[in-house]
DNA sequence: CGGCACCTTGAGTATCCTCAAGAGAGGTGG
DNA sequence: CCACCTCTCTTGAGGATACTCAAGGTGCCG
């Protein structure tokens, strides 16, 4: 495959954080502070490898969780939108690296201010929350992933249906190569299936990037 | 597929729980005393749908975590060797039957009481370690999912000789209908691909519940 | 010894990938 | 403002991997 995600920009944003173009670690105070900072598009939040210190939540744009194989090949986990939490790891450090698919911006959290303060590395109820429901996404996403091409591209996209509420043409922040390295299949594939849903009527493309589902029961039963 | 496990087995067990051959919630009372319960061969410790009230840990045997779809295909997300906690979910149901692959038997406890007793809905860090180990364990296993089906066999074999250490022939305690559904293939690709293996010299199949591996290079070599 | 699962092997096929080329779309500079 | 450049997306043709359907072998248990 060798879909590569080409080096980061470097962000303009008021008092910005540097990002860092390859992976190298935040080193920011352990305050317990909450703090912002900007990414650039394709910047990294964090790299694979990086201390795992801290718990992101996503203010704006959209992030990729993802990993580079030895052959260049990427394995996207999965996408995040403004509201999710991301960056819980069960070592101390981060397994897949996290970057941002559009210019996004992510508030983030000293892990051991979310713990809970009784010294026995136990969880508070809201991050033991987001643990379990991080689990079960990541379980619905492998068993997904089982299904034809068709199916899981018309899973995915009412899956970015239902993450942008109140958009009547839904918009795909990230490209096909994205998606591909998401539904672990190629990008000509992501291609011919939207084009097979369009021709089908299912959906319309108003642009390779903005999409109206036109009947929803049919893309449902593709995807079951 | 279409690979089907057939009804559940009942159980010999001094003073055993009744094994349900279909999906009743587990009536235990809420004391948080710890039991141990004996599961027979394909019968069920919790049914998809039954109310997740408590955690199991494996004493002997082997137990799948499975999901049967609408077309009576499985897929099985987990296997769970002796030591392993499961039954953890996000929402207040079992998403996953939890059945048994060997006569098995598993302890149970009240989910309650393993959580923290601050009323806050957090966990004790013995949870919170098991949850995160489970997060991460289900994300290798989606990436390993899209791999070939000689690399997902080959770490499978590898898998099973690092769970079951101390053996020089490795023991796989799941028929290759189990293997097939949980590496998602058909029973004929497992077959053909240990065949593949044992051919090229990388393993030795003593019987086709016993392979013992020649060449262990060779095999985390196909496994990369 | 017979029956019944489970496993293996074979032949043909479908799905998806690879390689290749062309079409949009967006951004930059003249 | 237009031309051009580049990146992304689409479309096509051929091929590889794993599936389906089918038959035969193996081993266990009554």
């Amino acid at each position: 495959m060798l879909n590569t995600a080409l080096p980061a920009n470097v962000v303009e944003f008021p008092k910005s954080q540097v990002v860092r173009p390859n992976a190298t670690p935040h080193r920011r105070p352990d305050t317990g502070r909450r703090s912002t900072i900007a990414i650039a598009a394709n910047a990294e939040v964090f790299g694979e490898g990086d201390p795992a210190n801290h718990l992101y939540r996503v203010e704006s744009g959209v992030i990729r969780i993802c990993r580079y194989l030895v052959d260049g090949e990427r394995q996207i986990s999965a996408f995040h939108f403004p509201g999710d939490v991301f960056g819980l790891e069960a070592e101390d450090f981060h397994r897949f690296a996290a970057e941002a698919v559009t210019p996004a911006s992510v508030t983030s959290i000293a892990l051991h201010d979310a713990l809970a303060p009784d010294g026995c590395g136990g969880a508070t109820g809201e991050l033991w929350r987001i643990a379990l429901r991080s689990l079960s996404e990541t379980l619905e996403h492998m068993m997904a992933s089982r299904r034809s091409a068709a199916a899981r591209v018309a899973i995915f996209v009412l899956k970015m249906a239902e993450r942008q509420p109140g958009c009547e043409e839904i918009p795909l922040p990230m490209s096909r190569s994205d998606i591909a390295d998401y539904l672990d299949m190629t990008i000509e594939t992501v291609s011919r299936t939207l084009t097979q849903f369009r021709e089908e009527g299912v959906i319309r493309l108003a642009s390779a990037r903005r999409i109206l589902i036109l009947d929803p029961h049919a893309l449902n039963g593709i995807a079951a």
